[in-house]
DNA sequence: CTGGGATTTCAGAAATTACTGAAACTCTCG
DNA sequence: CGAGAGTTTCAGTAATTTCTGAAATCCCAG
């Protein structure tokens, strides 16, 4: 593995805590190697920097790219497929957030309603537990998906603005409707 | 594996999510277990329900304890040690989330923090990129414990406000300081 | 077409992770 | 104290996941 000190650093990191966030560690180590990149990088040029084989980046970056994390870049003249991830950290947080929900959150969001179809088949209190997690599900995920649709700029106000927002919503909430549509 | 065709269902599926969700099956089962459990089980009833064996009954019940997510009761007049889960979603929530940042983000939080304080050993390029990148968790990080520290009630109110928040902050925003800390 | 570089697939090997039964330990009650 | 129920640890085994090299496929320039 032969690349700068602080490259060698992260992209072993990322290795490390790939197990940690689902994936292995050369998907890992691919991604961290890409991110720190400023330019695109071609599958032999990452199979050379991480000292893996061939086919292990080929199955890497088919992963990631599953997971919409990095991006097929054309550079002229080369025949070899560039790969880069996204410039923009907030975009690569609402993908992470998006995969994430959908790889972890919706099957068992589909499960919950099913079970519920089902009718009453269990005893009162595991129906109710089961309504109550459903409930909850999907406040958290509407919650997001209405923050996912505001802009970078309107998000990182709301943010900074912490905690304080909860005064806010006292304040004015009388005069507000009370849920969404 | 025997107990009610619901109670199996849920079971068998937080089985199957647990990998996903960075636990083992049999983790992922007892907490299911649990979960719909009106009483506390002891370890040998859980042991008999899902049809494994007493030791990996009790080093699962040690992970779970060890994510906070399940509790241990004591019965009156038994000897076992009896688990449920906590009854407040909303606390399971906060536990996971928390449980989660803890092994997932932090550690490189603390890893970039370490990587910008060697000074500049990189390009320009990857170290700001791991700038941004700090910048960015920890912003998000502290939002997350901003809106932790809220009671129950302000954050349904906050979550059912959903998107129309931004425009509460876009109305007041000016008025009030830009940052937090 | 077709020759050859580039990439992907795949079956088996290697590494990792999960599970078990037996033994060790802990605690409490008599 | 010590018998015995209850629990945990641990070494070995089983199951799963990851990684590799070889073969198959793709695809474009000539």
């Amino acid at each position: 593995m032969k690349m700068p000190p602080l490259h060698q650093e992260f992209v072993l990191h990322f290795g490390e805590m790939g197990s940690r966030w689902g994936i292995n560690r050369t998907v890992g180590q691919i991604y961290a190697l890409l991110f720190l990149s400023a330019e695109a990088l071609n599958a032999d040029q990452i199979t050379e920097a991480l000292g893996i084989s061939r086919s292990n980046t080929s199955m890497g970056l088919k992963e990631l790219q599953a997971w919409r994390l990095v991006r097929l870049k054309h550079v002229p003249g080369d025949r070899k497929d560039h790969f880069t991830t996204p410039d923009d950290l907030w975009e690569i947080v609402r993908i992470l957030i998006d995969e994430r929900k959908k790889r972890e959150i919706d099957p068992t969001l589909s499960k919950l309603r099913a079970l519920e179809m089902q009718g009453p088949v269990g005893d009162d209190y595991s129906e109710a537990r089961i309504s109550e997690l459903r409930e909850m599900i999907e406040m958290m995920t509407g919650f997001y998906e209405d923050m996912a649709r505001l802009d970078t700029e309107k998000l990182v106000r709301l943010m900074t603005y912490g905690s304080r927002i909860a005064g806010l919503i006292d304040k004015v909430g009388g005069y507000l409707p009370a849920s969404r549509g």
